[in-house]
DNA sequence: TAAATTCGCTAACAAATGTTAGTTTATGGC
DNA sequence: GCCATAAACTAACATTTGTTAGCGAATTTA
């Protein structure tokens, strides 16, 4: 793999991602990242600005990844359930190789200082404009059942968002049984 | 309401649980949290042993509640569907009743400290038992289609428990509304 | 080889952390 | 009115926080 010899600054933002996503990003101290990585906290700052700064890396990276993944699955132009399928598979792809930075990504963009904060916001909210889109535009032709557009949204988006937990879990899932199983649970429910 | 003179102790815990959810628990200090219910912070040892004492009390009550609401609805001895329809309207609805402190039970349960980590994660591993083997027999009996039962779980699980969020959204709605929509969803699919 | 840049280090900072000790004030029962 | 208890207070603690200053060694650039 690539793991061959990574860069300090490569290691402290990897080591970051882990730990602000087992422990919390207000939990962690820049000692105790330091000395994870094996140096001292100070040598953080020749490749960070401050904490928040590493925080801010991850948080805005991820954020790109997700906006690359749906346009590019978007362009498949079919019809709205495969069009939903596409975008939340591109989505759930982005969680699984990125799934420490993403969890991250999901539970603490809460700690970005302002302006990143606003910013990041935005990003998100358009980010979930973009799949109301999809649905709303499937609800008008007649290929979803008619509803309220944001609760579906809200409730697709909370399933994938936690698909994190899934890749620790014991019963280890493939990215593609993962996407799979969760896209048709959504689309054609549980019932039989 | 009931909100005519709260007690100090009911006022911290209270406070604790909109501060704790807004801001996280690590985030929140004894005196913020004291400045906020109106007190300096050593008075809040008159009431709590400690900081992890309060996230404690927040997360154990919940659990109960979560418990009671599942024992209530599994009652009605049903039909798998009507029955997991019932248990997620059960789940729904205390996260209705308890939105604060509920946001808090399910993001900040990992601050608590030994041996109530523990404990805690005991239960919840219970709870998903639970929801897991309404989920099975639905299954065995035909009346859910076959599929990882343990995904399906973690599926249903995610979207229910992100259901605060929609209550601090511009959009109103309902408990019975959000709980119908969801249930729906879950169990017939998007698909028209 | 000289100069400049990179990147680690130690020492130290001011501020904030959870908590304890000890004291004062208010409340209710006898 | 007296006493006990509850519950607030101030002062202070040891520790930890993010961060800066400044130094030295290694590496790169000219």
């Amino acid at each position: 793999m690539a793991t061959a010899t990574l860069s300090t600054k490569q290691n402290i933002r990897q080591t970051a991602e882990k730990l602000f996503r087992e422990r919390g990003y207000a939990a962690i101290g820049m000692r105790e990242l330091a000395k994870e990585v094996g140096i001292e906290a100070p040598s953080i700052y020749n490749h960070y600005k401050g904490k928040d700064d590493i925080l801010r890396e991850i948080c805005f990276e991820i954020a790109d990844k997700f906006f690359a993944a749906f346009e590019e699955a978007e362009k498949t132009d079919e019809k709205p359930s495969k069009k939903i399928k596409a975008v939340i598979k591109a989505h759930i792809n982005v969680i699984a190789e990125n799934i420490e930075a993403s969890e991250v990504f999901f539970q603490e963009w809460m700690f970005l200082e302002e302006p990143n904060l606003s910013k990041f916001k935005k990003l998100r909210h358009e980010y979930e404009q973009l799949f109301r889109d999809v649905v709303e535009k499937g609800i008008k032709r007649g290929d979803f059942k008619k509803g309220n557009s944001k609760l579906v949204v809200f409730t697709i988006f909370s399933a994938l968002n936690a698909t994190y937990d899934l890749y620790k879990s014991t019963e280890r899932l493939t990215q593609e049984e993962i996407a799979e199983e969760i896209s048709n649970l959504l689309l054609k429910g549980l019932k039989a």
